[in-house]
DNA sequence: CTAACCGCCGTACCGTGGTACGGTGTCAAC
DNA sequence: GTTGACACCGTACCACGGTACGGCGGTTAG
């Protein structure tokens, strides 16, 4: 097992010394202790690797926060394999609403592209003219559906951590109606932002119940 | 016209009221002033349009940095169509270059989650495991190539605005071996962090060029 | 008339993912 | 034994796109 001081192993590892001091920080790699004698700190392969591993599952598309999770899951030998495949599965999901919504955002620029003369008058600009029509649009969208929107708070039974809690804020959030969720493992309650009429409290409760949770909504 | 107090104004274009005393300090939308007599600033339609028209833009993929310019475009009497134009091309290919990233992404994670046996033992997941061994290939690759890494200062001719030395900062990192570019419109420079054996200053100053400004690497 | 709200404004703070700085301690080579 | 590079550590700072708070004053409904 090689041994590095922190720069070497932050080359290594192809980041920044200050990142590695970082993610000690945020907790993702453990500091190795002083020696007992005084001197430099050692960092072996290990940790190499570990950042190694952050950094690839960042290119994935999962936020310090989710790689903790990974790593935390990665040492528990409780773990179940389903635990990390259910993260991957929901972060492909991610992706893929993200995916779609930059889809949407090319075609739309295609659109305004395509429509563009080419110069002239910026007066006459088919490109901004169409992006403050959209505007319009959603404004008249936004008012047809009268929203009534209101934050009910839900008792949830079954969060076993803080993981639970955002698996249950996924769950709402996928109901259509609901602006934002959050909810809390302390608390064991979640907060939801949702519109009366198309996301009744029924609905929500049910969306959580579905995921192997029990909702009740908090009395006012 | 109709007029709106803040809050009624930030209700028509479906933000927050401090949404739109933020946008204000951004300079998106200028503050009306107050009445002669006292009282209450006085929102227009004009401006709710433009707040809508900012939401717009910022969901094809447009940051308020750039919304700004837009809209200071659309203002000026002297601004052409085609920069208008310009900028949507740009964003087209910057949303472009997301959607692959993204598609990359998902297709890693569709991969991982193909291989995943579906429960059991975290040590053998393979998820974790592929995520490793990807991590370990990346170490390899970046040690094959043996980077020179180098910030070289361009001196920059034709550049009128801050756009353009946006523009420049584009047309650099778009050059292989480019890891950052830095142009400043002030200062008419650029700063480059780059590989010297992939991205040469000639390159690079190559690069600028065919941009329509000229380049020229300043003395150490 | 008074409570309760709204407007107004400055300022502080949030999360994300780092980067930068300054002072002191340690080490290794010349 | 001195010099220069690195380690160590706390803290401050960056961009981004807002949100939140506190205090003041104006306004409006009951």
């Amino acid at each position: 097992m090689k041994q590095f001081t922190i720069s070497r192993a932050a080359k290594a590892a192809n980041v920044n010394v200050e990142t590695v001091r970082f993610y000690e920080r945020k907790g993702l790699i453990q500091q190795p202790p002083k020696p007992e004698g005084g001197g430099l700190r050692e960092y072996d392969d290990d940790t190499v690797s570990r950042i190694r591993f952050v950094r690839q599952a960042q290119e994935i598309g999962f936020s310090l926060r989710e790689i903790a999770e990974l790593l935390s899951l990665r040492a528990d030998p409780d773990a179940d394999c389903g635990d990390v495949c259910v993260r991957a599965i929901d972060k492909r999901a991610e992706v893929q609403t993200k995916l779609l919504q930059l889809e949407q955002m090319r075609d739309a620029l295609d659109e305004l592209i395509a429509s563009c003369p080419g110069g002239g008058d910026v007066k006459a600009c088919t490109i901004l003219d169409a992006m403050q029509r959209n505007a319009e649009i959603q404004k008249t969208t936004s008012r047809k559906g009268q929203q009534k929107m209101k934050t009910t708070i839900l008792n949830i039974e079954g969060m076993h951590c803080g993981g639970c809690a955002r698996s249950v804020e996924k769950l709402l959030s996928q109901v259509a109606g609901v602006e934002k969720a959050d909810a809390s493992f302390d608390e064991r309650q979640a907060r939801v932002l949702h519109d009366q009429d198309t996301a009744s409290v029924a609905r929500l409760e049910e969306a959580v119940n579905k995921g192997g949770f029990t909702a009740k909504a908090a009395e006012a």
